[in-house]
DNA sequence: AAACTATTTGACCAGTTGGTCATTTAAGTC
DNA sequence: GACTTAAATGACCAACTGGTCAAATAGTTT
């Protein structure tokens, strides 16, 4: 074991129930009072973990964008056809969204609320985003132009409307509980992006459902 | 004049600036010392007035969702042709998330905040999105189906996908600050769902714009 | 058993939070 | 000028906010 007295529960179990908090209450309405009841740990030793509440929040932030990142990373490695990672990315995103009693998605959940007047966690929020849409839009590019499955709009714009869509969706979830109809919906609409991918390979990925949730 | 000491400020401007703040930073991080100093007056009358911060926001929240829902009501009004509605619907919301300093919309920015355990909040919520998408779809189905601009969705359906992108347009703004590069993506995505609304009529509109600013 | 060290802890702080209320003030009415 | 009415005000409150720190604690090493 390591030297000194022995912590009660490790820092990254701290990091996840603080996520839990943020994400689903945001900044401004958890409190430290909140995290301590929530993690068991005392006041001072968070602080003296996290130095303050906006440092915790960060490291939290970070380790929720880092976990939805990775997601996302995986599939790329593990899917050679572009179209097919395209969709079994929206898959993952769509199911993140559907989980976690519909909080939507602590980025867009953090530009709202009124922390945005903070210029580091802007910063960490927008080349989230961004990173995010880079991402989709090099896998929709090389979707080759030969095939039935053809781009209808530039990679990089379809990448913005896709992102577009999904937080509308995950903001959307929070009110409208019948997801079935609104994937049914989605589903339509990304058809849209690329007319190949109609209801029959909808359908018949969501049997394969359960593998992709990240 | 009225009986009793004149007041120094009509409670419809106290009204207006609360949801200035409200919108701008949300129900937690905007305090009732906030609240005074935004509206001159002092926090007893503020509390005569409407009786609890809470009731003070809720009257806020509805003035907004009024305000929106008197600019789409007009432009059904004024418009006869539903494609054209539709069209200029799009355009004022658009517009609306583009003003304002691109704090996205209210309703969208309450959700996500904590505020969502409040029943109360949650139902003026839902039932505002629930109203324009019901609003939305109304005109989408009296477009004509032999018409060139014909529908490739259900009109229930497509509002709701319009919904979620006019959500997903009003975070993305937060972050990219491109608007003419979101406009353009989102023209031709909604494009998707009305085919015959092409470029050409897009930018025809973006002249009329200022007229349409509510 | 003593020394060392990292974590935990309780007590404490100043500032802010939403909220109350009796009193004062400024007008119209008689 | 006295009366009535409604809005404005200052003083006050308990609870909570994020944050600090010296002291206590529980292990490992010597």
């Amino acid at each position: 074991m390591s030297i000194g007295r022995p912590r009660k529960i490790e820092p990254e179990v701290v990091l996840q129930r603080a996520v839990e908090l943020f994400w689903r209450y945001g900044y401004e309405a958890t409190s430290m009072a909140d995290l301590v009841k929530a993690t068991g740990l005392h006041k001072g030793s968070l602080y003296q973990l996290y130095g303050s509440k906006k440092q915790l929040f960060i490291a939290a932030l970070n380790l929720y964008i880092q976990d939805v990142y990775e997601s996302v990373q995986r599939i790329e490695r593990e899917t050679t056809d572009p179209a097919m990672a395209y969709h079994e990315i929206m898959l993952m995103i769509i199911n993140r969204l559907e989980t976690n009693d519909c909080q939507g998605c602590m980025v867009s959940n953090t530009l709202n609320g009124n922390t945005l007047k903070d210029r580091d966690i802007q910063q960490i929020l927008s080349s989230s985003m961004q990173t995010y849409i880079d991402r989709m839009a090099s896998i929709l590019e090389r979707i080759p132009v030969e095939t039935p499955l053809t781009l209808i709009l530039p990679a990089s714009e379809a990448a913005q409307l896709i992102m577009m869509l999904m937080i509308g969706m995950g903001e959307h979830l929070q009110i409208n509980k019948d997801k079935q109809q609104i994937r049914t919906a989605l589903a339509l609409q990304l058809n849209c992006l690329i007319p190949g991918f109609d209801d029959y390979l909808y359908h018949q990925s969501m049997v394969a459902d359960t593998a992709v949730t990240g």
